[in-house]
DNA sequence: CCACGATCATTTGCCTACCAATGATCCGGC
DNA sequence: GCCGGATCATTGGTAGGCAAATGATCGTGG
């Protein structure tokens, strides 16, 4: 549940003029958008480890074996095209789904170039189970922000991805 | 530019029936504040990574060499604080900038535990640009978003961090 | 029929990111 | 003075995440 937060100590006394960047006009960091999505996506992982230490997946083994469950049958790269994650990124969240006989791995006779994935039984009883964690994780995550906030945010979020 | 999308391909035929998953019921892995999250972030890397190619620096290592030249003297640790990394994240980091001779590291010697890190010469010229970069980054990542929609997607992750 | 471009999957290299463990040092209390 | 808890930094392990290169295969156009 930790991540690296800013609480930890009082802003140092050092000014501009002691480093002499004085050419950092009001630009603030912590306020830009690509360190706000950074942190924010440091909590949502550290909730989502916390959340999903009974099924024991990382957020994209989650995204992948919920979406392998969803269609049944799929090739590598097309998984990934689906869960936004690229043929190098895939390759490895599949291996680890394997290992744990989560996902089935075969090859299609009629274009030898594929791997075909599916859910095995095991696989799909623990997408069951780990979706029910899913939605407390996404609650505590959303839980500083009013109902509202939330559907805002969203929305907002999906038009910037 | 280039981030791995969701527009690939065209959606399967398979059917919850064909993979037996009927228990995901309404769950839409897409529209999970997680999943959004890390497709936002994927895409504000893949943008700053383009806009950030004349001073090659990645966004942790912008952000920390940004603190470091706005601080002028502060050590390892408390520089990851302020900068939301953990200890063994702001390590390689550091090292990174320090190969470069963008910040120099001296010890303290009343605290001989402490590394002391300082932007150089160049650190401080390099960190000027790379400002003038990093605003253009920020109005490119939320230019699908309207002016009061950036503000509020701002104050929503700020929320939620 | 074959040559060429596209696609599929893998591998390597580099960079974040965290945990856990380690060793050095500091500091407060006794 | 010293002992124990806290802090500082590093290391090793596991896992995303992408670029680039490779080799196998597919499909189409000539």
């Amino acid at each position: 549940m930790r991540y690296p937060g800013l609480h930890g100590d009082p802003p140092s006394i050092a000014s501009e003029a002691a480093s002499g960047a004085a050419a950092l006009d009001g630009y603030v960091v912590e306020d830009q958008v690509g360190f706000l999505l950074r942190r924010a996506n440091q909590r949502h992982t550290a909730i989502f480890q916390d959340g999903m230490a009974g099924a024991d997946l990382t957020p994209t083994q989650f995204t992948a074996l919920i979406k392998v469950s969803e269609i049944g049958r799929v090739t590598q790269n097309h998984l990934g095209r689906l869960t936004a994650m690229d043929p190098a990124t895939i390759q490895g969240v599949v291996r680890r789904l394997i290992d744990r006989e989560l996902v089935s791995r075969t090859t299609d006779p009629l274009d030898r170039r594929t791997v075909v994935l599916a859910p095995t039984q095991a696989g799909l009883a623990l997408a069951a189970d780990a979706v029910v964690a899913a939605r407390r994780i996404t609650d505590a995550t959303l839980d500083p922000l009013t109902q509202q906030e939330q559907h805002q945010l969203v929305a907002l979020l999906r038009k910037i991805s």
